[in-house]
DNA sequence: GCCGTTTTCGGCCCGACTGTTTTCAGTCG
């Protein structure tokens, strides 16, 4: 059968939490099953762990769940899950997705009611039959309809690409419209989720109220949610949430590190708090010895009063961090400044938007020291180079690097063909500096194929990054199948570097995938894929991803100064990729 | 169901907002 993904086995273990915590079973029993698919989004792929037998080495993975999880690997589904919904049906789980209705307004309409799905819901409300349940008043009941209604209109997880310049034009409305301080995006926004399901801000003010009441007067805000004294929350057209948090200055650390999540990070974080008499929230720490409180202007303060060294935010997912922070093995991950130069951007002379002066211009604009301008190859439709067109470029290059003062290196993105042959031969690969191969055509070939067709890309000699080496899109794909063990020995033994695209639809390899991958010593580079110079900026998405997959800077090529980049390139073609591995 | 620099048994995070209530249950993050 086909290899399940680990979001679709996660997505199984929610559903048994849910159905668990439907049939009454104990709160910590179904929790765990939330934890461990929590776990297993961000874990390398499951069915490399199930065949190693290393499943419970994650963390909230144990005996039971392992079993079950090995289970639906092998079958697609697991026994207790058939067995949950004989009793219950699946459809259970559209009802408590609606806003407004929770675990027991879904439990009371299913026991009186027989509403089972969310097309009862509908046909119930309709029919007037919620009215004079017990504790459905009339605001209650219009809340669950307009739950009904975000429910079936709302979009998907929202991109990252997306919420981002969301989160900073609600940022810079409130910055001019009232005087809160520390105007800050949090959540998933700033643990840089390739997609999220809503959007946090929080500020800190003296006068919590008009700052809340700017917020909900916002003209992009098409409803209003909840209105408090120290928070609120606002759906934007198609159903974007965005909640905001105002708190006194002295609190900012606390409010900043409880906002910033994840919310497993947080629980985690709180039961280690509790173990040392201490108890956290973004209203302080509270010393439950004294009943002293200790409030906190920097997350720093935040987690050095609980003994930890500075966890990064996008390294909080309650999959370990916390454990590693406490024996000092968090690593000190890469940041958007360490970066020198950036390998993958487009111009007119293929798909992309601005001119090659142009492209070179803002690479040395944004202070690189080099970059490489990697067109497509000429086998991509109408719009790749030919072997002529890249010797005329290449001629461009240094001229137009000279005078803007950066090292533009002669490259190109060659596409790799099904069988991993590549698009150019090797004596025009020869004449570049740097060669990006990835593959854009023929995805569904079957898994043993697509790893024998980008090993055999890492194989060649002058083959030195694989481009978004998965295919996925955040939304829509989630990346052609292969050996992902085997295709990250191929590019560690053959030093070829795997890319984090940052493209904000890629951003691949995705960061489970790269953490993975730097078990196996690969190089990785963290490139733009531009195709217009208002895109180099999109970096920063690939520096995202890279720091949550726990990278140093030392395993990312454009970290390094040209000379080290132009021996990694030279240290592959003289070993003759695969030919003279040792 | 998981897990252990107080435990292999007995613990397991914390608070804001809403609506239906007369002091709190339910929902959400």
């Amino acid at each position: 059968m086909k290899r399940l993904a680990n979001a679709e086995i996660a997505k199984i273990l929610t559903q048994i939490r849910t159905l668990m915590e439907f049939a009454g079973e104990p709160f910590f029993k179904f929790m765990a099953y939330e934890r461990a698919a929590e776990t297993l989004e961000n874990a390398p792929p499951v069915a490399e762990l199930v065949a190693a037998g290393r499943l419970q080495e994650l963390p909230g993975i144990g005996k039971t769940i392992a079993a079950r999880i090995s289970e639906i690997c092998a079958t697609g589904t697991c026994v207790y899950l058939d067995e949950l919904r004989a009793k219950y049906p699946l459809t259970l789980v559209e009802l408590l997705g609606v806003s407004g209705v929770g675990m027991k307004t879904a439990q009371q309409l299913f026991g009186l009611l027989g509403v089972a799905s969310l097309a009862d819901l509908e046909a119930a409300l309709a029919a007037g039959r919620l009215d004079g349940m017990p504790r459905l008043g009339a605001k209650t009941i219009e809340n669950i309809r307009r739950g009904v209604l975000a429910y079936k209109g709302r979009q998907r997880r929202t991109p990252l690409g997306q919420a981002l310049p969301i989160a900073r034009e609600i940022v810079a409305y409130l910055a001019e419209h009232t005087a809160a301080a520390d105007l800050t995006p949090a959540g998933s926004v700033r643990r840089q989720e390739p997609t999220v399901g809503d959007i946090d801000i929080l500020c800190t003010s003296t006068d919590a109220a008009a700052v809340i009441s700017a917020f909900t007067r916002w003209e992009r805000a098409e409803a209003v949610l909840a209105e408090g004294e120290t928070k609120a929350s606002i759906w934007l057209r198609g159903g974007l949430q965005i909640d905001l948090r105002v708190l006194p200055a002295h609190l900012y650390g606390n409010l900043l590190q409880h906002f910033t999540g994840s919310r497993e990070h947080n629980i985690q974080l709180r039961e280690l708090a509790v173990r040392k008499n201490l108890r956290v929230s973004e209203n302080g720490i509270v010393d439950l010895t004294d009943g002293t409180t200790t409030t906190c202007r920097t997350e720093e303060e935040v987690y050095a009063r609980l003994g930890l060294p500075y966890i990064a935010p996008e390294l909080r997912l309650g999959i370990g961090e916390i454990e590693a922070a406490r024996d000092g093995a968090l690593p000190a991950v890469v940041e958007l400044g360490d970066l020198r130069g950036d390998f993958h951007m487009h111009c007119t002379w293929s798909d992309g938007r601005n001119t090659l002066e142009t492209m070179i211009a803002a690479a040395a604009a944004r202070g690189y020291s080099y970059h490489s301008v990697s067109d497509h190859s000429w086998g991509r439709g109408g719009m790749g180079l030919t072997p002529d067109d890249l010797r005329a470029q290449r001629e461009r290059l240094r001229e137009i690097g000279d005078k803007y003062g950066v090292r533009s290196l002669r490259s190109s993105e060659v596409d790799i063909l099904p069988d991993g042959g590549l698009d150019f031969d090797d004596a025009i690969l020869a004449d570049l500096d740097i060669v990006v191969a990835s593959v854009h055509s023929a995805l569904n070939i079957s898994r043993d194929d697509m790893t024998r067709r980008l090993i055999r890309a890492c194989e060649n000699p002058y083959v030195n990054i694989i481009g978004h080496p998965t295919g996925r899109n955040v939304e829509t794909f989630p990346g052609y199948e292969f050996d992902y063990d085997a295709v990250f020995a191929a590019a560690a033994r053959t030093g070829t570097a795997l890319e984090i695209d940052g493209q904000p639809n890629r951003l691949d390899l995705p960061s489970p995938l790269a953490r993975r991958a730097r078990e196996f010593g690969v190089t990785f580079t963290c490139d733009s894929d531009a195709h217009g110079a208002d895109q180099l900026a999109n970096v920063a998405y690939a520096v995202g991803q890279a720091r949550r997959a726990w990278l140093a800077p030392d395993a990312i090529l454009n970290t390094r100064d040209l000379d080290d980049v132009l021996a990694f390139v030279e240290a592959k073609r003289v070993r003759g990729g695969a030919a003279k591995v040792i």
